[in-house]
Formats: C-alpha cells, sequence, structure tokens
DNA sequence: CATTTTCTTGACACATCTGTACATTCCACC
DNA sequence: GGTGGAATGTACAGATGTGTCAAGAAAATG
C-alpha cells in the first residue's frame, strides 16, 4: 500500500532516510562482508535509523537484495561492453580500453564483483546471473578481437585470457599500488594481443588514469 | 576434559559418530553453499545424527572451522607448490606438471579453494589466510620459471599470469567437459610460456588424465 | 554380565534476525 | 496553529541458530 512514491528523493530531500540511502548502505556492507552481514540491523547502524523504519522504503530485504543485484549489471557488465566497444584505432589501443574498467571504480566495482560471485555460492538466482553476465562479457570481447581479425578459436581464448586474470585479480583481492599496476600494463598487453601499446597510446591512457611516470625515461 | 583421544577413529571405527564424519558433512556443505551454510543442525541432518552429538567431539563450531581450515591448506597450498617443483624436461613441461592440479581433484580441489575465497569476504583470519596461499603459490611459480632462465620481473608476470587465469576460471565456477579443456590446453600452455608443449609431453600429460584425443590427428 | 567408557539424545537457556502492529513525531499546507 | 500523511520508533511474535546439561543407550572391557 505505500508502495508507489516520487523516487526524485535521494539522500537529502524532504527528510532523513530514502531508499537510496538503505541501497547504499546495504552496498557497502556487501561489498565489506558479503550478503549475509547485510542485515536490516546493520544497516540501521550505519544509518542511524531505526530498524524498522526500513520497511517504509521496502517490503521486505528480498526486495533490497533484488535492488542490490539490478545495481551491479547496470554498472559493471554494462561498462565491460561499452568498453569493448568503444572505439581504437588498434587492438593493443582496445585492449587498452577494456582496461580502463580495471583501474576505474566509475565505470567496473572489483569489490562489487567478488561480492556477487561469492553470493553465487549461497544462491541458485544469482549464480545464474553471474554465468549469464560471464557469457555476456566474454561474447563482447570475442567479438572484439575478432573485429581486429582473430578466427574464432583465437579469438575465444583470448578473450578469456584477459577476462579470467582480471577475475582472478578480483577473486585475490589484491590492494597494489596504481604505481605498480602500471608498470605491468605493457607486459599484459603484448601477453594478452601480442603486441605492446603504442608511445601515444600507452601515453593516452596512463593520462587518462592521472598517472605520471616516475623512474625510466 | 574430554579432549585428548586416540585419534585411529576413522569413519567406521567402534560407532556411529567421529570427527573426520563431522568433519566431511561440514567440507560438503562448505563447497555446495558456503560457510554460513555450516551450520550444526544441516549436518546432523546429513549425518542423521543428533546435533548436540557434534560436540562430543569439538568443542565449538570454532573449531570444526578451524579443522576445515587446515586441510584446505594442506591440500591445495601444499600440492601445488609439490607440482611447481616437480621434475620436468622443459618449461612446458613444468606448465603442464601445474595443470596437473586443475585436472586433478585430488591435488588441488577447485570448489574448496572458491569457497575459501568467498570466507574470507566475511573474515579477516581468513582473508589472510588466503592472501598467504597466494603468496606462497606465487612465490613457487615463480621460482619455477626462474629456473627456466626468466629473469625475476618476466618470471613474476608469467607465474601471475598462469596462476590468475587459474583463478579466474574457478571464480567463474564453470564446469566444462574433459574434452573442451584439453583442447585448449597447447595455446594455453603456448601462451603462459612462450613454447607450445612437445608431443610426447602432450602425451604423456593426456594418458595422465585418462583423455584420447577424438577429432584431428 | 556388570562396569566403565564412549557416544547419543531431548530439554533447556539464550542470542539474533525478520517482520508486524500501533503509537508517535515531524513537516507541508491551508 | 490545526490537520493529514510521511517517516520513525517501541514493543512484540516467530523462526532459527548456538551451546549446556544430565539422562540414557551401545560398545568395550574385565
Amino acid at each position: 500500500m505505500n508502495k508507489a512514491m516520487n523516487k526524485n528523493m535521494t539522500s537529502e530531500s524532504g527528510w532523513r532516510g530514502s531508499p537510496d540511502l538503505w541501497l547504499d548502505a546495504a552496498g557497502e556492507i556487501l561489498l565489506e562482508s558479503g550478503v549475509e552481514a547485510v542485515k536490516i540491523a546493520a544497516l540501521a547502524k550505519k544509518l542511524k535509523l531505526s530498524r524498522t523504519s526500513f520497511y517504509w522504503f521496502f517490503q521486505d530485504r528480498e526486495e533490497l537484495l533484488d535492488a542490490l543485484v539490478k545495481k551491479w549489471k547496470d554498472k559493471n557488465t554494462g561498462n565491460l561492453i561499452r568498453q569493448s566497444q568503444a572505439y581504437a584505432d588498434s587492438l593493443a589501443e582496445a585492449t587498452l580500453n577494456v582496461f580502463d574498467c580495471w583501474l576505474d571504480q566509475s565505470l567496473f566495482d572489483s569489490r562489487f564483483e567478488f561480492a556477487m560471485r561469492s553470493w553465487a555460492l549461497q544462491s541458485k538466482a544469482i549464480l545464474e546471473e553471474v554465468q549469464l553476465a560471464d557469457r555476456q562479457r566474454l561474447e563482447a570481447l570475442c567479438t572484439m578481437f575478432q573485429r581486429y581479425g582473430f578466427d574464432e578459436t583465437a579469438a575465444d581464448v583470448h578473450a578469456r585470457t584477459i577476462y579470467l586474470v582480471q577475475i582472478g585479480y578480483i577473486s585475490m583481492q589484491t590492494d597494489e599500488s596504481l604505481e605498480v599496476r602500471m608498470q605491468r600494463i605493457p607486459e599484459y598487453v603484448k601477453t594478452f594481443t601480442g603486441e605492446y601499446p603504442k608511445r601515444n597510446e600507452l601515453e593516452r591512457f596512463y593520462f587518462k588514469h592521472r598517472y605520471t611516470e616516475t623512474g625510466a625515461e
């Protein structure tokens, strides 16, 4: 009965609470500690609100979790596919476009990604969502390689390598500095595509991610 | 007070229950559904024993979980390091030795691995265990590449690639046929090491994993 | 076969989380 | 400044989980 509402209420609209407030809090907890930790009491504490207040905005916990899944799909899968289709002069540049995702939190959230995969262990429905996402992303990457002359099987192996290494990184939950990651970039591009990025491509990439080379020329 | 015991009791010793019985059941549930699902009631149901009977063998749930972690360390990290040190005539063969882990459940349990990584999201202590394992394994792989003439940085990148692709696969929870996986093997060896495996090396590998080529010669 | 040791069980105490009912407060508007 | 609905809070009911206890059953032992 209290479902429909003008959802123009962000954090600071009419009053204290709002659906987005709860959703954001839920997101944070999910990333930090997994689905099981997304408990309404915990969110309330975080927001300094009463626990039951939650139920004004959401039917139940389920509805909140659904919203979380949608958020993940829109962001991670959406942007990864978009980046794989971005304009590029060369395969190396196309690969760097994909790498944007791994370096820009606003394009692809690694922790969110990992949290979803962990969640998939507990829920068949989520597992299916994740596997669907994997298929869609791999297909987009495969298409990208094919655009640069790879035959289907070669494109498939290369798509897998580039994607799996990243998923592996995510799964390792390493927290490396921009410095360290940037230094490995050219080598990875070479490994994944067979060619090193050109100087100007690399510089464009560095600039985009606000990285300035320190050591060697 | 009832702690010390002659641990010569396997599944079928004197009576119905035993530490290993509970531990194995816990393992299964962990792989299927994650730590949160490792509930004593669930195990009891699986074993058709009373829930409280558990407490005769284990102090509490904590002690059971600790045993689970030990099991994982011994198996996965232990064998991976062992395989990276196994005898090999060439880098390609050494790489195939490592691949043994990915194909032989008794050497390396992928689902266990994934379950641990998911668990790490919820527990700082487990996260540290997993990251320690990652360091140890990467170091072993790095040493392997160095044994075949790679300098330190090159060895590091190659070790990472071989390891991360596998962790990525695990994280994707794909369930591919032996057929499909075997067909990709030579290509992956080439990608990871720069050289294709020799014919005899490949055949030794195929035989070891009970795979007989079907299609091409 | 009686006793001891090993294991099993049901009843209980206690904690935590979810969701509902209902009273209350806060703001917008007239 | 009173009224109504949006938002919050308190109290409660129910489900589920952990762990303790003491009574008892099943092997092992002499």
